[in-house]
DNA sequence: GAGTTTGAAACT
DNA sequence: CAGTTTCAAACTC
């Protein structure tokens, strides 16, 4: 197995050596309050302060774990001591109702991710706290958070577009991250978002003061860079008024960003400054439906085809993770989720006459699959709708998807897709993936991530059959089983009553994706001994397959 | 740019 | 769980 350690090294050390300490007056709040610190650590090291709160949370009172816990990580590698740091705020927010609340019933959606941060020998095994936030950054985070976080003390909160999940790692250039990173020292504030880390001081200043960035309208900011749906940095140019981007209205909020300059929201307390309150917030409304903030598109994946087609990749495959219920719009417009997310509807739509271009309800093959169709679609779409496509929605064209969804689609990567895997590898394993894919994967898969963290434990344990009635949204399930029909899998409920259906692989697969579970068994390859090992099988598979890496079992 | 439409999210 | 309201994006004019 090649670890890139270089990079997370140098993300780790880079700050720790480079950066200018700056008091972090919120960063290191928990260590304040006692006076304990970490002598290595204590600054920079989240964990720490989670291990502090978590002793004391269990009486014990003393310092003692911290040390243990200190030079326990001491030993380890730093990266991986990183990528512990980087799952957010969990500590500092509330985090102890929720401890309290997982020892009790471990119900809570975010009550078994509390991090055990220093696991001997399995130092990975840092559960993400939380499906929001946290987990937007696991591929952002080599390149950003590290730094930022071992500084600050307090993490970024960022997360790439469930649609576009990807787009950050084109668009993140290290230099510009450093920049960022030092201006965000300076501001003091500690948690940035991704926007903010390339926005000039005066976005850090505007955001310190918390006050509201009204420029243009936001209609023609919007359609000026509509195309690329978000700016590189991950805003969504919210123009939330009443919401405050507390609630998932707001796109930005919705997708684990922070407002930033681009937005024209109003009482927007979707800032660093509110980094409580947002998480909270989030918090929750993950209480509520803890797949709330996962990605909306899911999109099954075949690395390995990927990798070779990417610029072929449709939206066939992938599926709205509860489908769309439109009325009117015939799920031409972007009013469908569906179709916004480029992808066709399924069975899991309870949308009226869907003429979804990407794939219909009633079962029309995807795009890629019946060309014809597809354009006889594009007419009947045009007529009826008339002119009212703009440029974009007329890309319903296979041909043109760049055209209107180039991040949505176009911008699957392997490593994109693979994410859920990794994630689940993981979270049930407690292995971590490898830096470098980390750093190449800035997608915030964060679906399924959410979703398998949420079944974690019994991942391990757990039949796949009843895995995959769990929760239908993670397609492993269906792969794992290998032999499970689409058509068979039980649709599942999401917490809060709301539909999650299963991805529907079978009837519109292209013919590039028949047997559309190929298209997961790929991420991971073969679980022949689920019941023993899962987890391990699953890891091993993992690396072995998608990173054409020699497993490391 | 204002107003309307739309459907998801939130609420009851 | 269904119906209603709220909300903000998408869309139209």
């Amino acid at each position: 197995m090649i670890f890139d350690s270089s990079t997370e090294l140098e993300a780790c050390e880079v700050p720790a050596k480079n950066v200018p300490r700056v008091e972090q007056t919120e960063g290191v709040r928990d260590q304040d309050e006692t006076g304990h610190r970490c002598r290595v650590f204590s600054e920079n090291c989240e964990n720490q302060a989670f291990i502090k709160d978590r002793n004391q949370e269990m009486g014990h009172g003393s310092t003692s774990g911290i040390s243990i816990a200190c030079k326990i990580e001491s030993q380890l590698q730093r990266g991986m001591r990183r990528r512990c740091l980087n799952f957010e705020g969990v500590p500092e927010m509330g985090l102890q109702n929720d401890s309290t609340a997982s020892h009790s019933n471990g119900a809570h959606p975010t009550s078994n991710i509390l991090p055990v941060p220093f696991k001997a020998g399995n130092p990975s095994t840092c559960i993400v706290p939380g499906i929001g936030l946290h987990l937007n950054t696991l591929g952002l985070k080599d390149r950003f958070l590290s730094r930022e976080t071992l500084v600050s003390g307090q993490r970024l909160i960022s997360m790439p577009s469930p649609i576009c999940p990807f787009h950050s790692t084109t668009g993140l250039e290290p230099h510009d991250k450093s920049l960022s990173v030092d201006k965000d020292l300076v501001t003091g504030s500690g948690i940035h978002n991704l926007s903010i880390m390339h926005d000039d001081v005066s976005q850090s200043s505007a955001l310190i003061s918390g006050k509201d960035l009204h420029q243009s309208s936001p209609k023609k900011k919007r359609r000026k860079l509509e195309i690329g749906a978000e700016n590189r940095e991950g805003c969504k140019r919210c123009n939330c008024k009443k919401s405050k981007c507390l609630k998932l209205y707001c796109e930005c909020f919705a997708a684990g960003v922070f407002c930033a300059e681009p937005c024209s929201c109003q009482s927007c307390f979707n800032k660093p400054i509110h980094q409580e309150t947002v998480l909270n917030t989030r918090k929750q409304i993950e209480s509520r439906n803890p797949l709330a903030f996962a990605p909306k598109v899911i999109r099954p994946s075949d690395p390995d085809q990927e990798i070779g087609e990417e610029l072929n990749k449709t939206p066939a495959s992938a599926r709205h993770k509860r489908g769309c219920n439109c009325k009117k719009s015939s799920c031409l417009k972007k009013y469908c989720e569906c179709y916004q997310g480029g992808v066709g509807c399924s069975v899991s739509c309870r949308c009226e006459g869907c003429k979804n271009a990407f794939g219909r309800k009633d079962g029309s093959l995807p795009i890629e699959d019946e060309e014809f169709e597809q354009e006889e679609e594009q007419k009947d779409a045009n007529l009826n709708v008339s002119d009212g496509l703009d440029a974009g929605e007329q890309s319903a064209d296979p041909t043109n998807d760049e055209l209107q969804y180039p991040e949505s689609v176009l911008q699957l990567t392997p490593f994109q897709v693979i994410r859920p895997s990794m994630d689940l590898a993981i979270l049930s394993s407690g292995q971590t993936p490898l830096s470098s894919s980390l750093t190449t994967v800035t997608s915030a898969s964060f679906n399924s991530f959410a979703t398998l963290r949420r079944f974690e434990m019994p991942l391990s344990q757990c039949k796949l059959g009843k895995l995959a009635r769990v929760d239908s949204e993670d397609e492993t399930p269906a792969i794992l089983k290998g032999n499970v029909s689409p058509i068979n899998s039980v649709k599942a409920t999401s917490p809060n009553q709301k539909r999650v259906s299963p991805p529907q692989f079978g009837t519109r697969l292209s013919p590039n994706h028949k047997g559309g579970r190929k298209l997961i068994l790929k991420s991971i390859p073969s679980f022949p001994s689920l019941n023993n090992d899962l987890s391990h099988e699953i890891s091993a598979n993992y690396y072995d397959s998608s990173l054409d890496m020699p497993s490391q079992s």
